[in-house]
DNA sequence: CAGCCATGGTCTACACCGTATACCACGGGG
DNA sequence: CCCCGTGGTATACGGTGTAGACCATGGCTG
């Protein structure tokens, strides 16, 4: 109690809800009634609700660069799959929140346009290392990494947004195993 | 003005402000001004507005199988670029309609489950379609042409949801090039 | 020490939202 | 002839984000 400051208490009731019910379910009333304040107490903090759910996600974001952020196997292809398992962990875990963290970095981006160009993001830039390596190590075809990169993620994202759009009826488990199974077919190719 | 029934005029203008603003601008008080109508006069029509936006969309996607539904060229790759620039040509050109849409079906796929399984969808069944073609043509490795239309589908709803998503700084022309080269480059596959 | 003013909180009010309810005009079938 | 279903209206309620006025408090300055 005696604790964080009043804005960070803020986010974190916002997080919170944004977690747990979804981006609509993060009205000020009721970040206000969690933080114990009145919802106009909120405007002293930030200048408005888009801005509360940006810094929201903002912070869940770096979350996610900080987690990510950790040694990974020596195997190129036990490296690949124990980075697609922390992007499932995020993406089948907290999908309010991932949801969310897509449809808001429209606007982000357009701040930064060039967060994909140089694959700056938290994100992707680990993917991007990962392409480097296999094309270092001789696994992968010499090619530009960002498009290969590209190429993984792109497909790693649409497959979630099908899955959590529930167009896939698969349990997470068989999910996960068509994720590896698919990621793996790219690398191979599809050609005769 | 002697023409449609008026729930068609209804979700007529509820489709052109989902198109042009988005689904947040579609409210009844404007989609009612729109019909020159009272917003209470929709719920005659209508049960609410979930309804009202579910069936503008079911409109708009039954017109997207339609105009999917035509003669393509013979040559694989040829078919392959046709029927993606179809696609291309209704995202890019519509993308609040195909962001709703995405957004819309994880409901209407709550309620049929099996859309996916049997590759019915008319958005993807073409895709299948294809994957079934090739593998018969032997341009394809044989292999489930249904995970290989998802690899295909996925990957390029990935890539668009990050375009429209303005993480890709390209133009148009340039994205659409994006596309073709790296669906030929899974198609290729990426190993060494 | 007196006074001021930035900080962070409150309460009230407004415009807009979806929609429940009540009412009404009218045209066709018993 | 009456009656009632159809499709329209007007009003009202509870919800939303937020603008505006107000106020307590505490730290800096004259």
């Amino acid at each position: 109690m005696a604790d964080r400051s009043t804005a960070a208490r803020i986010a974190d009731a916002a997080l919170a809800i944004l977690h747990e019910e979804g981006a609509d379910a993060v009205t000020m009333r009721r970040v206000a009634a969690a933080t114990g304040i009145t919802p106009m107490a909120i405007y002293k903090h930030y200048p408005n609700r888009r801005a509360l759910l940006r810094t929201a996600a903002d912070t869940a974001f770096a979350d996610i660069g900080a987690a990510w952020d950790r040694p990974r196997p020596d195997d190129f292809t036990e490296r690949c799959d124990s980075l697609m398992n922390d992007f499932l962990d995020f993406a089948l875990g907290k999908p309010n929140l991932y949801a969310f963290l897509l449809a808001e970095r429209r606007d982000e981006a357009r701040r930064f346009p060039e967060d994909f160009a140089d694959g700056a993001s938290p994100t992707f830039a680990p993917v991007v290392a990962l392409m480097n390596d296999g094309m270092r190590e001789g696994i992968l075809r010499r090619d530009d990494p960002l498009e290969t990169a590209l190429v993984i993620t792109s497909h790693t994202q649409g497959l979630v947004q099908l899955y959590l759009a529930g167009r896939i009826g698969l349990s997470e488990t068989d999910f996960r195993a068509l994720c590896r199974r698919t990621v793996q077919r790219i690398f191979d190719g599809l050609k005769a």
